[in-house]
DNA sequence: TTGTAAGCGTTATCAT
DNA sequence: ATGATAACGCTTACAA
C-alpha cells in the first residue's frame, strides 16, 4: 500500500477539451457540486452563486453531459419505442403524442422501426436497454422468445401499446383489434352487405390485422354470413399499390365476388379507393369499402372513406403519462383499456 | 491525509439490484475487461473464456450499459436529429433510410420535432446535445442566434440536410429551394399558363417553402409573367384542409384569377386536388395544380399530381454515410449538392 | 448555502 | 490472452 499521494501521475485520456462541469465550476468560482445544483435544484443555490455559474455557462456554451448525469444518478431521461414504421401514418399520432409530451418533461426520444418483424424489433430492444431508458414502449405484444425473455428480465418498464392482453405482466395501453374486427362486420352487416371480404396487410407479421381479421369472421359467423368473408393478401409491398391490386382481384372473382370489404388499414383502403375512383367502379354501389386508422385523408377522399378511428393520440397521451409516474416511483394503472369509434362515411 | 486503508465504510448507491459487467465477470470466473473485450473486441478473447463469458451474459441476460460505455470511451452510438415533424410525410424516406442504416451499423436515432419552430428547434439542440450524439442532423439551416451559438461551440459534427448554403460551416447535403422554384415556374410556364399563383404552408416558419416561393417569382418575372404571382397562406393549421381554403380562396377572385397554383408541398396540393373533385372542378381544365414532395399518393390521385421529386431517401442514406465516417475519424465532403426531379403527371 | 469524497458502469492504458 | 488501475463527467451522501 502506497500513500495517496504517491501514485503514480494520472494518465488523461482526454485529448480533446470538451467542456465539464468542472470548467464552469472553475470559471465561476464555484464547485463542481454547485453548478450541477443549479441545473437539478436551482433553488438550492444562493443569488450570487446562481448569477456567476449562470455567466460561466453562458460564455462556455455549456450543455450537462446527460449520459454522464444519467450514469450518476441512476436516472435517465431517455424513453425509447418501437414501431411499425417511425415515418408511416398508423402510429403518426401516438408519436406526436409521446413525443411532445415527454419533450416538455424533458425527457428525449429513442425511435426504431421493426417493419412488423419480430427479428427486428429485438434487435431494436436490445440496443434500446443498453440505454437504460426511463421506459420502453412497444406497439405490439406479440415477440420473440429472445424479446420476452429480455422484457422479463430487464429493470426497464415496458409499455405495450394498441393492443391489450390481460395476462401479461407488462403495463398495457390500448384496444381490441377482435373487436375492432367485429365492430366493422356489425357495421357492414347493418348496412345490408351480406357477401364480404377481407384484404390484410401485405405485411405478414401484422398481427394485429390478423386479430381484426378473426374478429371479423367471428363475428360474421355469429350474423349467418355465408362462409368464411373471402381473405386476400396482396403482394405488393407499398400499400396503396396493395390495396388496389386487392381491390382488383377481389372483383374479377366469379364466385363469392365481394359487395363489401374491410380492408387491414386506411393505406390500403385508400389506394382501393383510388384504382376503383380510376377504373370508373362505383363506391359503395359496385363495392362498399371499410378501412381502420382514420388517416388524415379518410375524410377528404371521394367517396369519403367509412373506417374506424382508434384511440391514437390517446395512447400516446397516457404512454407519456405513465412514464412520467414511473419516474415518479408510482405505479400507473396496469391495463388501460380504451375504445375504437366507428366513423361512417360514404364509402361503406 | 488518512491510508488508503483507512478509508470510511464506501456508501453504496446502488439500491436495485442492475446488472453490470462486473456481474458477469463474477460468474464466468473473468474480469471486467474481459468481458468488456468480449462485446467490442472479442477476436481479443479466448475461445474458453468467450464461452464461459457468453453463457454467464446469457444466464443473466446482461445488456451493457452504453451510456457508461459511451462516457469511458467518449464515444457515443446515438444520432440526433431534428425534423419538423416527426411523423409527417415530407422527411419520411430520409428518417427512414437514415435510421434503417445507423441501425445496422449500431447506432440509435434520437428524434424530436420542431414544427417549423426556431424556438423548438433550439430546445431540442440543447437537449441532444446533452447526449453528446456522434452527429446532430437538421433539417433546415434557419435557425435561432442560440442554436447557431450552440452550433458553433460545440464539438459534436452537424449535418444540415434538404438545404445547401454553401458559406456555412456545417457539413451540408442538400438542394436548393430556389431552384425547386424555378422548376416549377418553368414547368407550368411551358405548358403555357400565363397567370400563376402560390400557396404558402400555413406554418409561417416553413423558410424552406418561402424560397420555393421566391425562386417561383424570380422565374416568372424573367419569363414575363404579367406582375408578381398572387400568393396566399392558409390558416388551416391541417395541410389538406389548407390547401382546399387557398384553392377556394384563389378561384373565387376576381381579378388574377389563377389559370395554374403551385402549392408549397405536396399536401396541400392533394387537399386542393380533393377539394377540387368533391366541387366538380376540372384540373387541370379549370385549374392546373402542381405540388413539391411527390409523396407516396401523388400518382395515385385522380388526376395524378404533377410535382417535383427531392431526392429524400438519398439525403437519408448520406447523411448515415457520413455519420460513418466522421467516426471512422475521416471527413467527409462538406458540400453535397443534389437534384430534384419535375415528375409531369395530369393536374399540370 | 456550499463543499468533499465516493461512486455510477464502463473502457483506456499499461503491465504481466 | 488477461488483468489491475484509473479515468470518463456527473450526482449522492454526508459534512460544515
Amino acid at each position: 500500500m502506497t500513500e495517496p499521494g504517491a501514485r503514480k501521475q494520472r494518465t488523461t485520456r482526454r485529448t480533446s477539451q470538451r467542456t465539464t462541469l468542472m470548467d464552469v465550476a472553475a470559471r465561476a468560482g464555484v464547485s463542481a457540486i454547485t453548478v450541477s445544483r443549479f441545473f437539478n435544484e436551482p433553488h438550492r443555490v444562493g443569488a450570487e452563486a446562481a448569477a456567476r455559474v449562470k455567466a460561466a455557462v453562458e460564455a462556455l456554451d455549456y450543455v450537462p453531459n446527460l449520459a454522464a448525469g444519467g450514469l450518476a444518478s441512476a436516472q435517465s431521461r431517455v424513453v425509447a419505442m418501437v414501431v411499425p414504421n417511425i415515418s408511416g401514418p398508423i402510429f403518426a399520432h401516438t408519436l406526436e403524442a409521446l413525443s411532445d409530451r415527454l419533450a416538455a418533461a424533458g425527457y428525449q426520444l429513442l425511435l426504431a422501426s421493426s417493419y412488423f418483424s419480430q427479428d427486428n424489433e429485438e434487435r431494436a430492444v436490445r440496443a434500446f436497454l443498453g440505454w437504460r431508458p426511463a421506459a420502453l414502449v412497444l406497439t405490439s405484444r406479440h415477440h420473440s422468445a429472445a424479446t420476452e425473455r429480455l422484457i422479463e428480465a430487464t429493470q426497464v418498464p415496458v409499455i405495450e401499446t394498441w393492443e391489450l392482453t390481460p395476462r401479461r405482466p407488462t403495463l398495457q395501453i390500448g384496444f381490441s383489434h377482435r373487436q375492432v374486427g367485429r365492430d366493422a362486420a356489425a357495421h357492414l352487416w347493418g348496412r345490408g352487405y351480406r357477401q364480404l371480404a377481407f384484404v390484410h396487410n401485405s405485411a405478414a407479421g401484422d398481427l394485429s390485422a390478423q386479430e381484426r381479421h378473426d374478429g371479423f369472421a367471428e363475428a360474421l359467423r355469429e350474423l349467418g354470413h355465408r362462409g368464411a368473408p373471402v381473405a386476400v393478401r396482396p403482394r405488393a409491398a407499398a400499400p396503396m399499390e396493395a390495396g388496389a391490386e386487392a381491390l382488383r382481384a377481389l372483383l374479377a372473382r366469379k364466385r363469392q365476388r365481394p359487395d363489401a370489404v374491410f380492408f387491414a388499414n386506411d393505406n390500403l383502403a385508400c389506394g382501393a379507393l383510388l384504382a376503383a375512383q380510376r377504373e370508373g367502379w362505383s363506391v359503395p354501389g359496385d363495392v362498399a369499402v371499410f378501412g381502420f386508422g382514420d388517416y388524415a385523408f379518410a375524410d377528404k377522399l371521394l367517396p369519403s372513406l367509412s373506417t374506424i378511428r382508434p384511440p391514437a393520440r390517446e395512447i400516446g397521451e397516457i404512454a407519456a403519462a405513465h412514464v412520467l409516474t414511473l419516474v415518479g416511483g408510482q405505479q400507473p394503472k396496469r391495463l388501460t383499456a380504451l375504445a375504437c369509434e366507428v366513423i361512417a362515411r360514404e364509402s361503406a
